[in-house]
DNA sequence: AATGAATGAGTCTTCATTCAT
DNA sequence: GATGAATGAAGACTCATTCAT
C-alpha cells in the first residue's frame, strides 16, 4: 500500500520535472515511465490518460502551493507585515518550486486549463483577494477593486520569481525588498 | 515576388493564429498549410523547418510590438506622462493582439526560447530599461535597479492584459488608470 | 470445490456473454474478470490462456447444443415427424441461445477453429448426418448424398434463426412451419 | 492518378485478403501496409481510420457481388431457369471470392455492421426478394412470404458455398445441381 | 486458491519532412 | 515556385500474462 502510493507519487513528481524541462508535448509517457522507474502500462493504473495525469499533477501542485501560502504566524502582525509575509511566502514557494511556475504557465496556456475550469491560480487568487479586500475595507489600502489589487500582487510576485528563474536578471535581497515595498507603497492608503 | 511575400505572410499569420488556438504541438504543418491556402511542401520553400517557422513568427511579432511601443509623441511630455503613454502603448498592444500574448507565453516556456537566445521580450525590455534608467538617473524615480523596475512594469502590464483576456476579471477604464497609478506611485521618487 | 466450479462456470458464461456483445478481441480478460466477479489472475487458475478459455467456451456450448438435439421422444414417430422434431429442436436451441449463434459464427471464422480441429458444428452435423442417411437408405428421402442434405438442413435452420435474431425479418409460426415444409418437400422422395 | 487508384486498390485487396486469413483484429495496419507495399502512414491518406478502411472494403466487395448477380441473359428464359441462373451466379460469386464470404460473416458479427446500417447482404437480398416476389405473384412459387423465401435461398447458397470452402465436404457438380433442385422443388407451386 | 499491481510488446494513429511531377 | 502523395519514426494507449502476497 505504501509501495503503491510511492509509485503514484513518483509518477507525479517525474511528470512535473519532465514537463518543466521539455513541455507537455515534449514529454512522452514512455519517458515518464522510464524516469519514474515503472513500466509504461503502470502509469495507466493510476491515471486514465496523459490528460488526466497532467491535471492531477496540477492538483498535486496546487495543494502544495496553498499550504505554502499559510506559512508564518499571521496572528498579531500588523496588516503591512502580514502582506509582506504573504508576498514572501508566495515568492519563496515559486522560487523553491521553479517546476511549478513553468508548469503553471504551460498549463494556463493550454487546453488542459479548460478541463479543470478556471483552473490554475484561482485558489491562490481567492486567498489573496480576501486578504486584500480586508485591507481595503479596513482602510489600510487605497479604495480600489480588490480584484484589481490581487491581480497586481500576483503578477508582481510571479514576474519577479520568473525573472529570477530565467536568470536574465540577478536580484539581491535588498532589491527584492524594494520590489515589495514599491507594490505596497503603490497600494497603501495615502 | 509580391505573390511570394503574400504567401509567406499568410503562413506567418496563420501559424500565429493557430498556435494561439491550439498551441505549438496542436498545430501540425498540414493544418497551417490548409488554412494558409498553400501546399504542405510550399511552407518548406519559405521556412527550413517548423522550428524556424515558429522562430520567425516570433520575430515577426516582435517587430510589431516594438513599433507599437513608440506610438504617441513623447517629445515634450512630462516624464510621468511619458511613462503612462508607454504603459498604455504596451497594454494596448497586448490587448489588441491577444494572439501575441499567448504566443509569447508559450514561446518563453518552450525549448524554442533557447534557440533564439534570451529571446522573447528582450527588445521591449531593453527599451523599457533605458526609459526607466533615465527616470532613475534624473531623479523622477526611486533609486532602484532599473532592471528591477522594468521587470515590475512589464509584469504589471502583461498580467493586466492577461487578466483581461482570460476575462476572469472585468476591469474598467478607471481601474486600469488606478493600476498604472499604483505602479507609478510605488516607483516614483518620494 | 463447489466454489471453484461456480467460479469456472461464471467465467465461462461471462465470456460467452461478452464475446457475443463485443467479439473476441473486444473482450479483454480484465473485463471478463470484472464481470465474472473474480480477479484477473484467477482466470488463469482455470484456463491456461485466453485461447484455451475461448475453446472451452465452445465445448461448453457444444454440450448444451447436443443435449438440446435429443429433446422430444423420437420412439414411434414417423420419420417425417422425427425430422420436424429435430428441426424444431435445433431451431429452438439457436433461438433461445442467441449468444451461441453469434459465438459460433465468430468461432468458425477465426483462427480458433483451427485449434480445435474441424471444430464447430461437427457433433451436431454428425448427428444430423446419421439421421438423414437413415432417411435416404430407408427410402424416405431422395437418393442424395446425406452430407449434402445435412448441410442443407443445418444451413436452413441457422439462417432462419439468424434472420429472426437480427430481426430484419419478422417470421410468424405459420411461416416457420412453411420453411421446414419447403425443406422437407425438397428432400422427400418423390 | 492511375498510381493513386492503384495504391488504394492494393490496400483494399490486401486488407480483404488479410482479414479473411487473420480476422479483423488479427490484422494490424502495419501488416496491411507491409503486404500492400506502402508505408503505414499512406493508408491514412486514403482511409481515415481502420474502421473506415474496413467499411470501405465492405462496400468494395458489395459492388462486385451486385454485379455478379446480374450475369447471364435473363431475357426469355423460363422462370425456373432464371432462378437457377441466379442461384449459380450467387454460388459462383461466393465460390470465387471465398475472402468475401469470410469477410461478410465477420462483418455481420461485428460492431462495424452497426456503422454501415443493416449493412451486409441487403442489396443482394433486395434483389432476391424482388425476383422471388415476382415468382409468387405469377404463380410459379408457393404462396409464401417472399421474405421467407429469400432467406431460404440465400441461406442455402451461402451454406453450400461455405461448406465447399471449409472443405469438410466435397460436393460434385451433380450434387450441386441436386441442392438447387431441392430448394426449387420445395418452393415451386404444387 | 485468490488477488490485482505490474509488465512490456504490440496497436492505431499522427505529423514533420521529402521529392517526383 | 508549387504541389501533395508518400514516408516512417514516434507517441498514446491496450491487454494478455505473471508473480509476490
Amino acid at each position: 500500500m505504501e509501495q503503491i502510493a510511492e509509485k503514484k507519487k513518483a509518477i507525479l513528481e517525474t511528470t512535473l520535472e519532465l514537463i518543466k524541462e521539455h513541455g507537455f508535448h515534449g514529454t512522452p509517457m514512455s519517458l515518464v515511465a522510464k524516469k519514474a522507474g515503472v513500466a509504461a502500462g503502470t502509469i495507466y493504473h493510476y491515471f486514465e490518460s496523459k490528460d488526466e495525469l497532467i491535471c492531477e499533477v496540477f492538483s498535486y501542485i496546487m495543494q502544495k502551493a496553498t499550504l505554502a501560502l499559510h506559512q508564518g504566524g499571521l496572528a498579531e502582525m500588523s496588516y503591512k507585515d502580514k502582506f509582506f509575509n504573504l508576498w514572501v511566502n508566495l515568492y519563496e514557494f515559486y522560487r523553491n518550486n521553479p517546476n511549478v511556475l513553468v508548469f503553471f504557465e504551460q498549463f494556463v496556456n493550454s487546453p488542459y486549463n479548460a478541463i479543470i475550469g478556471h483552473g490554475c491560480q484561482d485558489q491562490i487568487r481567492t486567498y489573496l483577494f480576501n486578504f486584500l479586500a480586508e485591507g481595503v475595507s479596513k482602510g489600510y489600502l487605497r479604495s480600489v477593486n480588490p480584484e484589481v489589487l490581487s491581480v497586481l500582487v500576483l503578477g508582481n510576485v510571479i514576474t519577479t520569481a520568473k525573472i529570477m528563474r530565467l536568470q536574465h536578471v540577478k536580484i539581491n535581497d535588498e532589491e527584492l525588498q524594494q520590489i515589495r515595498e514599491i507594490i505596497w507603497d503603490g497600494m497603501a492608503a495615502r
